[in-house]
DNA sequence: GGTACTCACTTTCTTCAAGCAAGTGCCGCA
DNA sequence: TGCGGCACTTGCTTGAAGAAAGTGAGTACC
């Protein structure tokens, strides 16, 4: 990664993956795509990142891999789209980490609500990052919505593509 | 935070917890913290950070009660050093789920294992990232070790304190 | 009492990314 | 032919990273 100090030959794998994920952006673009959201200008308003900014993040996640960049018709004309690698889409667990760790943790700021993690095959909520606490079975990115009260939104996850 | 834009009152968790978390140092001291190495030099020894850098995120990780600064009676001197709160244990779970990304999606480099996560009650190996994937307990800091065979070490963490 | 040493920083300096605004180039349409 | 939307790129200013050197408090030795 040129951003930082190159830790991708680090023998520690803690180590090895913030050199990829070490930095607020990746992870949240890497939410937005999984939601669906998959083209610059949805990323860039859903997130507020500036454009060089993004440009420069999609342009590192698909060299790592995380995401590939494809053509697509749209209503009138082609064009591109970010979309999931299963690199990308495993990347679940540690937003699910992240969301439990923060809303234990950080103050809920003023109108906000908990935000539950729902396992649609079994239609429980889940309380671990990997595995549905309620069946236990392991939670994919493509059976898993989120439940954001405060947008009255309950988005669902796309998971990876077939590569 | 003040290294960048202010997340700390965002809605959404996994926004607000990247405030915190998304630099690459913030896990890397905390992961030390956890393993008993609790002073500054042992800290900037073991994970290469410079010692402004790692003065700042001190300080910020007080600030946010990741950390507490405690003194200590050393063999013949006062010293300070580092002690996790319980929002600094519970970070866990991220590094676990860090690691195992880590370890599926980027290059084992030349003279690298694989590191394996001990949940000492049950003796076993787990492959989840906050429950003991075999006897299915949730993964508390004191009850878990890194097994690091590129260092032929065994590492035990500590936990949070109490408070 | 003076010097040396350790620890935990702080300061200084250069380089490089963030964030903002403006510009560019390529469709596809009227 | 001009226009607007999209996906960037460029330029500018501010500020953090990283490296090296300096600071100051506490301790030990002579």
């Amino acid at each position: 990664m040129p951003l930082r100090s190159d830790w991708s030959e680090e023998l520690c794998p803690v180590r090895r993956g913030l050199d990829v994920l070490g930095d607020p952006w990746i992870l949240l673009i890497m939410r937005e795509v999984l939601h669906g959201r998959n083209r610059f200008e949805e990323i860039r308003d859903s997130i507020g990142i500036s454009d060089a900014v993004l440009s420069r993040r999609l342009r590192l996640l698909v060299d790592e891999e995380l995401l590939r960049k494809v053509e697509y018709r749209g209503d009138r004309r082609t064009h591109h789209e970010y979309v999931a690698t299963e690199a990308g889409a495993d990347l679940l667990p540690i937003m699910h980490a992240v969301s439990i760790w923060a809303e234990k943790h950080t103050p809920m700021p003023e109108g906000g609500t908990h935000m539950a993690v729902i396992h649609e095959s079994c239609g429980a909520e889940t309380r671990s990052a990997d595995t549905c606490s309620e069946c236990g079975d392991e939670l994919r990115a493509d059976d898993v919505s989120w439940d954001k009260p405060w947008k009255r939104a309950r988005e669902r996850l796309v998971g990876a593509p077939t590569l």
